[in-house]
DNA sequence: GGCTATTATGAGCAATAACTTGTGTTCAAC
DNA sequence: GTTGAACACAAGTTATTGCTCATAATAGCC
């Protein structure tokens, strides 16, 4: 383990139930602050007092204010990642919807916080490296479903990939997180709509 | 004027030449410190060394360090605002492809800066307004190009508009500043390709 | 050249926030 | 019950940064 790596690891492994419980206090109190104050305005005081424990507790747990951001950001891609692939579908209407329908539940839970730490990633390029990571995992998906899939047809599958990925991961998250409450179903139906008629010309 | 409209004012107008001169600097250094270190990083010091001017001279000219930014999101959305509404086209592929290309153009200059800009908006409700104000006018547009058109058939002309605005802009967005370069004119093939084919299937 | 308003200077102040450290408390093994 | 390790506490240290103010230089006008 490199000096630089250990920089964001957890002080120490966590040996008794308190300890872990603790932990969770932080995260979650971190998961408000950064939510409502942003990055720079969520201080460690305030994220310690959130969670009812003093400032020195904090720092046992996380070396400094970058690695609670960052076992965040780690927690929500691996929970991201890990989520079933959907019903089995055929269709490649069916397909993307279910795209669609994963990335809205994906930014549902916390958007101002997921936006936090999406801006806040670039700060650690073990985080970038995490994002890059599963961004061509996604990629992936979706290049060997253009190459594919019967009904598709595109000029250039590099560029449309980039493009699907691209548009689905940024709407959703701009419209979920948007202040007034638009009708999600409404939106879903558009955007597998733009999607498919791109895709099946 | 009330007192918190004129918190982000310049604190003076300049009577001088050397002053407006002084205040460009100020300008130009802000913008490359901001898109090089980002909003909290970019100190005002920072800012007057990169200026060759004094912390002193910085500060008769913006009240904070929030005005400089204030300035410079103003000036980039007026620029941009402003930009002739390009060539006369009648067919959709080609008023879309003009929609694009704007803004590519709208981005080119300065990505970096842009998110930085963007990004820190919400520190003040003027510019929050501005950017909105900003938004509504191209949604205007749009809307009434999917109102009238012969060639659109939407089912729902809000929701599509809001989906057409939000596409163009954050993807056009997040293809510029990609680190990797990718083909541009490829790339804006493609998404005149889809919301074309989105909106005239 | 003298005079005044304008502009420029930069050391230093005050506030803030990340982080340390010395001390106190709780738990579990024996 | 004692003991030592794990855990919790919070006042205090250190460094940074936005910003002020007393002073100096400069420009334009008579």
């Amino acid at each position: 383990m490199t000096a630089d790596s250990r920089r964001l690891q957890p002080r120490k492994r966590p040996r008794q139930v308190r300890a872990e419980l603790t932990r969770q206090r932080i995260l979650i109190a971190a998961a408000h602050v950064f939510a409502e104050h942003g990055y720079a305005a969520g201080t460690t005081n305030r994220i310690a007092e959130q969670a009812r424990i003093s400032i020195g507790s904090l720092y046992q747990y996380y070396p400094n204010k970058d690695a609670i951001l960052s076992e965040l950001l780690f927690r929500h891609l691996d929970a991201a990642a890990t989520e079933g692939p959907g019903l089995e579908e055929a269709s490649l209407e069916g397909i993307i919807r279910n795209l669609v329908r994963a990335a809205i539940e994906n930014h549902r839970d916390d958007p101002q916080l997921l936006r936090v730490l999406i801006e806040q990633a670039p700060r650690s390029p073990e985080l970038l490296e995490k994002i890059d990571q599963y961004e061509r995992s996604r990629a992936a998906y979706i290049r060997e479903l253009l190459g594919n899939h019967p009904d598709v047809r595109v000029e250039d599958t590099e560029t449309a990939t980039r493009l699907v990925v691209s548009t689905i991961e940024l709407v959703v998250h701009k419209v979920v997180a948007a202040p007034d409450p638009i009708d999600i179903g409404r939106f879903e139906e558009e955007l597998v709509a733009m999607l498919t008629r791109y895709l099946t010309w």
